[in-house]
DNA sequence: TTGACTTATATGTCTAGACATATAATCGTG
DNA sequence: CACGATTATATGTCTAGACATATAAGTCAA
């Protein structure tokens, strides 16, 4: 949808080859398993070159759309688990997304040698250093999230002397640690005391719990868990092109 | 990393281009905003003709790690929000990859003209008909997910009359239904009464809700509401590179 | 200083070839 | 018939060019 808008705008030859071969397996006319035509009489019906052609097949290939096989040919490819893609935002950038006012609040923050519980935690093995932080978010002075993140501070130790009184842990983490690899869990709660009272919800309230877990290159950066009010809060995810 | 071996066992010149930029990407040796060299330079480093270094640089932008702006140059760009790939699973293969026995039974099935709800949740105007179905998945005999659909008749007509006794609607669409797009949204509720009973847990007890809106070019094929026990259930997404 | 015009340039697309390589299909042999 | 060797072929990669086009940067006039 998005991508055929992208494509109708600018109708260079390869995009329309690419969108033709496309709409044909998304109306299922190209069933699963169908062959599609060979490069070579891609090139004689659009009477292009082989190149061209080759771009627009590799790009569904890449897509997940088709699968080529040497010497076979190109096949629609039948779609046997469903990915979705979750974008989950910056806190801050999905609150002012919503055109809320945002709010930040630091809870606690304590620096100290890492228990068994925070290696355990962080995936690590060796003593060390962490930060210890309890933040809430909130928009338009409404609770939205409260935040209970461990920093290692043998990977990062700029964050020891960060002031995250004022900016959130998250939004320092991004502009301080390079590109980084992450996990998420997402599971469901009730609230218990302490989670009730800062999120201004009753006790046995609903919520929806992310872990994050952060690394970079097989090095552990930070682990958090976020737990929003589950009946305001969504996470959504567009399945193969958003 | 997985990106990482696939060009490790294929040293073709794009790939190696490819993978060292990423590299120097990754590692933070070229930050977010700092600007790749210009193709000419790469071609000149590598000996190599424009089209390899453009098909390198042309891939990496489709991954979103850099971005092409005409007469500019190419930046590495910086992650604003985070993606997460969660593979959501057809419910079968997920017992099964556990290892348990999967169990499956209808609970109910109803075709009847659409109501307003249904063409609400639906988000069809037109009256229809449809087919509601409740059943029941589990593991090992315990329940794991109770799924609550509906199905577009005008789009799926074919499934008036299939038999869902026996298959699980949702691999009877996957089998009948070509290529579709899907919106996922997930969140936390607490179990009411009925659920409880479904899931075998206790009322008040927390529960992991995935709404999918299905469809295809425009079209509407099918809405679920799947519920698990939020305590035994965990989705996990992986964040850029699965 | 500002706005309109011009120019230089990096990327976007495309061609008409080439050789490499994996593999489906065929052929031959025991 | 079964199995190994051969061959044909579709894709994978690459080249050395070309023209198109968006736009940053520089130029000049109001």
């Amino acid at each position: 949808m998005s991508l055929a808008t992208d494509v109708a705008d600018k109708p260079t030859l390869y995009k329309r080859i690419r969108a033709d071969i496309e709409k044909r397996i998304l109306t299922g006319e190209w069933p699963p398993g169908h062959r599609i035509p060979f490069e070579h009489e891609l090139v004689a019906r659009y009477g292009c070159s082989r190149m061209t052609v080759n771009k627009a097949l590799s790009e569904l290939a890449q897509a997940d759309l088709i699968e080529r096989r040497r010497r076979a040919g190109s096949f629609v490819r039948r779609p046997q688990h469903q990915w979705a893609v979750l974008k989950i935002a910056d806190i801050r950038a999905e609150i002012t997304a919503l055109g809320r006012g945002y709010g930040y609040e630091l809870i606690g923050r304590k620096l100290r040698a890492a228990t068994a519980a925070d290696r355990d935690r962080l995936g690590v093995k060796k003593a060390g250093k962490v930060v210890a932080i309890t933040c809430r978010h909130s928009a338009d002075n409404v609770p939205f999230a409260v935040e209970d993140r461990l920093i290692d501070l043998a990977s990062v130790p700029d964050a020891a002397t960060a002031d995250f009184s004022r900016e959130p842990p998250g939004s320092w983490l991004l502009h301080h640690v390079p590109w980084t690899e992450a996990e998420h869990t997402i599971s469901a709660i009730v609230a218990d005391n302490r989670t009730a009272e800062a999120l201004d919800i009753s006790v046995g309230a609903p919520c929806l719990v992310i872990d994050r877990y952060t690394w970079r290159s097989a090095r552990t950066i930070t682990a958090v868990r976020l737990l929003y009010p589950g009946d305001s809060h969504r996470l959504v995810a567009r399945f193969k092109g958003g």
